[in-house]
DNA sequence: CACGCAGTGTCGGATGCCTGACAGATCGGC
DNA sequence: GCCGATCTGTCAGGCATCCGACACTGCGTG
């Protein structure tokens, strides 16, 4: 077991359901595309990819899975290869607060490499998903082998550090709606450019959204309502479709 | 003018100013010891850290003045010799929210290094204070010829990420008077082991601990009252003295 | 097919926090 | 040593947001 806990499926069989159900091995050539669009792997070229790909081990998640809990001991890195998944932190008191949500293809659990702490944030599941598990020694090894992975590692790093202080500067700064309205805005555009004609869909319920708004689930229906009614989204059971994205970027305040 | 404008003593004398006044230029073993400090080059041994030095250009500014302005072009890495200085980041509407404080020895600026985008938050000193500035091309240099920096880079971002992802989940789950609190904490542990006998101390204005805290200057103070009720901390001007850290510490809610 | 649970939409009361205003204290420059 | 600017302390009014409650819808599960 490298990768701490695997029980993801107590007593049972995935089932089929909707498009993350996905029961086939994957191929050579998939987990290259995957990994290689994986920023932190992205310099790499495809035999390096494949090596990194051999090192890691497969997991699967159903829809609502923890699939790490905060303040667990775990040191793997984790890309995600089908589906998506919600990074959070939760207080004591047990109310949490989301951070982020990562689709594939993405990594989480990068600082884990790091330093030997324990797992800052909590994991779940916002879809079934598949996930590929490298553990610390594995990374640091394949590290090591090829300096080139020390610069997506940099970068990746970059990236959530300038994502993480524009979060704690719009906290605060911003009222509820821009927050609501920015928060969709980050969700759709680091999930890459949409075929042309379709819009964007943001997969998540209210309350998800608000947990990640800063909000409270109530709050941030009324601020989508308000959405609605100025014709720049449309609500559906479980998702958001943005329907005017550059009047929700005016609204949300950006230039 | 390899680090940007210079000009930070506009027709004038830099005049002794408290602690952080001085003329006189650093030797060789300051140099060493400062730059050593910092964790972004901890792991060089002396040599090396004296070759960083001498590819640094020092400059100096009063109390108050603005070191970079967000949105402006910059590409230079900072370390703080001595004085401290406010991070901070302004929204259109004129409001500024301060996201950390780096007190020497110290470095910031780190993010410009990775890419080439305008610089994402403004810095003010908070005294009078040194800086030495490495342009990213020098950096770049030093980094490719010793791989030790880029240790020490990792680690100092990874350092920047948690801390963060800390910022994001307190704000809006921990209400004012717990995220005052633990501010504080958050400030007087990164500056380090205080000598014994000596209570830590948090020198910034109330209205600067607002803004760090996420809230409006008022009811900070009054936060900050409430503690000095309870013994924990004692107000004076331009600085919060702490007078009870284990007391603090419960206060903002940490184990 | 029917039930249960999760998700959505909407109220109304309670409240924490902000805004604006002002007086006193302290600092720093001349 | 004086004066303006900055900083601290405090109050009252207003509002955004939270919280608890409840009805309705729709999905998925047995």
């Amino acid at each position: 077991m490298i990768c701490g806990a695997t029980e993801q499926y107590p007593g049972g069989t995935m089932a089929e359901s909707g498009r993350a159900g996905r029961r086939r091995e994957w191929t050579r050539a998939e987990l290259i595309e995957i990994f290689g669009s994986v920023l932190l792997f992205s310099r790499l070229p495809g035999p390096q990819l494949e090596a990194v790909a051999l090192a890691a081990e497969r997991q699967a998640f159903r829809r609502g899975a923890l699939i790490i809990r905060q303040g667990t001991e775990g040191d793997g890195l984790y890309v995600v290869a089908s589906g998506s998944v919600l990074v959070s932190r939760e207080a004591r008191s047990g109310s949490k607060r989301a951070l982020n949500v990562i689709e594939a293809p993405g990594s989480f659990g990068e600082l884990a490499l790091l330093d030997n702490r324990t797992r800052s944030a909590s994991i779940e599941a916002l879809e079934d998903s598949e996930l590929f598990c490298i553990s610390r020694e594995s990374f640091l090894g394949l590290l090591s082998k090829d300096p080139r992975l020390v610069d997506g590692l940099i970068r990746e790093l970059g990236r959530m550090i300038r994502r993480l202080s524009d979060q704690v500067a719009d906290e605060g700064l911003l009222d509820l709606p821009s927050r609501v309205a920015k928060t969709l805005l980050r969700l759709i555009d680091h999930q890459g450019p949409l075929k042309s004609g379709d819009q964007p869909v943001v997969a998540l319920t209210q309350g998800k959204l608000a947990d990640l708004a800063g909000g409270s689930r109530q709050s941030v229906n009324g601020a989508l309502s308000s959405f609605v009614v100025r014709g720049l989204i449309r609500i559906e059971t479980r998702q958001i479709v943005i329907t005017d994205l550059a009047g929700l970027r005016a609204r949300a305040g950006v230039t």
